[in-house]
RNA sequence: GCCCGGGUAGCUCAGUUGGUAGAGCACGUGACUGAAAAUCACGGUGUCGGCGGUUCAAUUCCGUCCCCGGGCA
């Protein structure tokens, strides 16, 4: 299995399809599956940049779409459905090539997570309806030992931990202590870490929102809009969907919104690049995509 | 030309009854175990428009000049 992950806008899409091209040319099939938390989403097809079929290239991508935006997906739902993937793919001799810039989602498949039980809908609901503060005062009654670990205005580390002790009788520590449904021990992984110089990525980011604005973004969060969706919903919160939805509002013009949502991508690239950097194993290669052949990182996989 | 108001961090602005300044955002760095395009933590931003004067000490008071906005002519 081939990884590549990189920040928005790092071109890590494209790289994707060249590898499954050059292994195509290698008599090797490959195919493509999104790890990006918002390209999942039917609702987000301009606004979180997924492939169009030009960029695809005839390639087979999976998971791209495929997740109606009023159901959350979580990190575990993303996980299963990828593995289901990977293991169809590995079935019929094909090479999965995960793309992405979802640190948690790749980790949680690559490594596991805690296996704890789906949280009661109704605790749930009560612990996000609390204000931090009033969190972060009865989770220092319930798990002081959590409690203690985060910044009291950590509202959804809080929420998790408090829903966690609540729901299931053991803090989340507890729980945390073993891993489950990684499995990373079990594949050749094939990784590659897309690391931009940063000017390079805020201008690609500043171009991107402002091409999105004029391929659709503003009727697909009308349409998104008109569902009237829990606005804590995933979907409800990718970048853009604020930003144009105060545009249709008319809280502010047009030219505001593309300011905020260049900016918002620009912030968001920047806590991809941290977690690149630092949460992935210094053992994976690093490269600048800007003037360097990235199919170069994959010679050994390509050579089999 | 005259009269007001204003010139303080990259931006928007607060403040100092005279002891060389501060918020938000931006920016930088970091954290990250079932919402992660989420949620947080930490950090420095600086000729306080220029030049003079008064003062032990001026970003603060005085003079003058420049710039921006508004009004009057």
């Amino acid at each position: 299995m081939a990884l590549i992950a990189g920040p928005t806008a790092s071109g890590k899409s494209d790289c994707a399809v060249r590898l499954a091209l050059a292994l195509a040319e290698r008599a090797r099939p490959a195919m493509v599956i999104n790890a990006d938390s918002a390209q999942l989403y039917a609702d987000l097809r301009v606004i979180s940049a997924r492939p169009s079929p030009e960029e695809m290239r005839g390639v087979q991508h999976l998971l791209f779409g495929t997740w109606d935006g009023a159901q959350p997906c979580s990190a575990t739902d993303w996980a299963a459905a990828a593995r289901a993937e990977i293991t169809r793919a590995h079935g019929q001799g094909a090479v999965p090539i995960l793309v992405g810039g979802t640190g948690l989602y790749i980790r949680t498949l690559l490594d596991g997570i805690a296996p704890v039980q789906p949280i009661d809908p109704d605790v749930r609901a009560a612990v996000r309806a609390l204000p931090v503060a009033e969190a972060h005062a009865a989770l220092l009654r319930e798990d002081p030992e959590r409690a203690a670990t985060l910044a009291p205005a950590d509202s959804a580390r809080i929420a998790r931990a408090l829903e966690v002790v609540r729901a299931t009788g053991r803090p989340l520590a507890a729980w945390q202590a073993e891993r489950s449904g990684g499995i990373g021990g079990q594949i050749a992984l094939h990784p590659l870490v897309l690391l931009p110089e940063r000017d390079w990525l805020y201008t690609r980011c500043d171009a991107r929102f402002t091409q999105m604005l004029g391929h659709g973004a503003i009727a697909e969060v009308e349409a998104l809009l008109a569902r009237a969706l829990d606005p804590a919903l995933p979907v409800m919160r990718a970048i853009g969907v604020a930003e144009i939805a105060g545009y249709l509002r008319g809280a502010w013009p047009l030219d505001q919104a593309q300011a905020r949502g260049a900016q918002a991508t620009r912030n968001y690239a920047k806590r991809q690049l941290t977690w690149l950097r630092h949460q992935t194993p210094a053992g994976w290669p690093r490269i600048n995509p800007e003037g360097s052949n990235p199919l170069a990182a994959f010679a050994t996989l390509l050579r089999n």
